[in-house]
DNA sequence: GCTTGTTTGTTTATTTTTGCAACTAAGGTT
DNA sequence: AACCTTAGTTGCAAAAATAAACAAACAAGC
């Protein structure tokens, strides 16, 4: 009826070095062979129940993560993106900690920061300007980063990340009050150790519970 | 490659008496020929630019109303949605006053309430959920829904829509203070006059420049 | 062992935002 | 003219967010 390339792509983020990363791969096919790009294959309709599932294999085979959170970005489409005319791309974004992506250990999968993922090819630098503000844009109202953060981790840890993702301090009692709202995690008995020369910090994880959906608060969280 | 039926669909929304109203047209041809379902059509690539193009006319020719408003809502897709077998269908969503609908005077267009729109054809209901919950969701922090009300209406008038969108009453003061702080619209001079015995209200229209995009706000707007 | 430095976590005070109620304004109706 | 109804504004109290100050817990150095 309609021939349309149809494909997914992952814009798989994590946060390194005081900043987001995007996951990038080698492209072992034309169009654009040997550059780098998004994650990303055809759907396949006898094996993927759908685009989310097909995403979740993509992402599988590609970069050996399973994600615990994937979300549908959105649709892009048109002439322009593919040399090879027309096509359509449904787009989903993941968010993991960097541990996930070293124990995965592809060789092939390069982490960049997407201030200097420019240049992509197709309409992936597009992609990932997109799922980066949809990000941002989460973090300043639900605890959508703590899937940023490893197993544990502690308050100032998590007050960090959010602050890299808004870019702007947050107060401490504002942001602590917030979290405590969210009601999702739960203390882990014994302190982190490693910092050193002070206080240590109270660990936490998520609740058992909460693994699987987002909070959301009414007000934001307040940041600048 | 894969041959896959794609499809893009609008979930046209308006307000009337009192209530979300969803935009329905009876098909004709299979499958499910006679039922009523949301408007939609496969995409055209020489036509059409993307997917928004393609919604776009897809909600002309079967409505005959262009929507200041066209947002894409997601991405829907897998085997069970079309008994044809596994589909992909990118559905968009619209807002606009009755008015624009009975001006367009398209008599196969019918208007029915979102909670009646259950028992749609394909997966057409959670579509319509889904965009409601949309609508509802952004209508808490932004500006969304001035594209419900008429060229000029005024303030009690545009509170009543957030008030029913939002499904509860909204403090006076502060909904004022916050339309204030979006900074969109201007007052047109000339007051209500047709209301009755009391004392008429200011109209107001969207400014020029505010006409295509949304304002935010970053604290809600505090209904209940 | 005691002091110092550093970060965590809590308490207190100040400022900002929001919500309520009363008030004035501007019609029409009786 | 008195009265009713809704529009729009003002002032104040309650609540929330921010900022500053404080106390707790550790390591390192003298």
């Amino acid at each position: 009826m309609t021939d349309i390339i149809s494909t997914v792509d992952v814009v798989l983020l994590t946060l390194k070095e005081g900043g987001l990363c995007v996951a990038l791969l080698k492209r072992d096919r034309e169009p654009y062979a040997g550059l780098l790009a998004l994650p990303g294959g055809y759907i396949h309709p006898e094996e993927d129940a759908d685009t989310e599932a097909a995403a979740g294999r993509v992402l599988r085979e590609k970069t050996g993560i399973v994600s615990p959170y994937l979300e549908q970005l959105a649709t892009f489409s048109g002439r322009a993106r593919d040399p090879r005319g027309w096509s359509l791309s449904i787009c989903y974004y993941a968010l993991v900690p960097p541990e996930v992506i070293e124990r995965a250990g592809r060789v092939e999968v390069s982490l960049h920061s997407v201030e200097a993922a420019r240049g992509l090819p197709f309409d992936h630098a597009h992609v990932v300007t997109v799922a980066v503000e949809r990000v941002k844009s989460k973090s300043s109202y639900s605890s959508l980063p703590v899937y940023l953060c490893g197993e544990t981790f502690t308050l100032p840890q998590l007050q960090a990340v959010y602050e890299t993702l808004l870019g702007e301090p947050i107060n401490k009692v504002s942001f602590r009050r917030k979290i405590g709202e969210f009601d999702i995690l739960e203390p882990v008995k014994g302190a982190l150790a490693s910092g050193g020369a002070h206080r240590p910090a109270q660990l936490y994880r998520l609740k058992k519970h909460d693994r699987n959906h987002l909070s959301l608060t009414v007000r934001g969280l307040n940041a600048g």
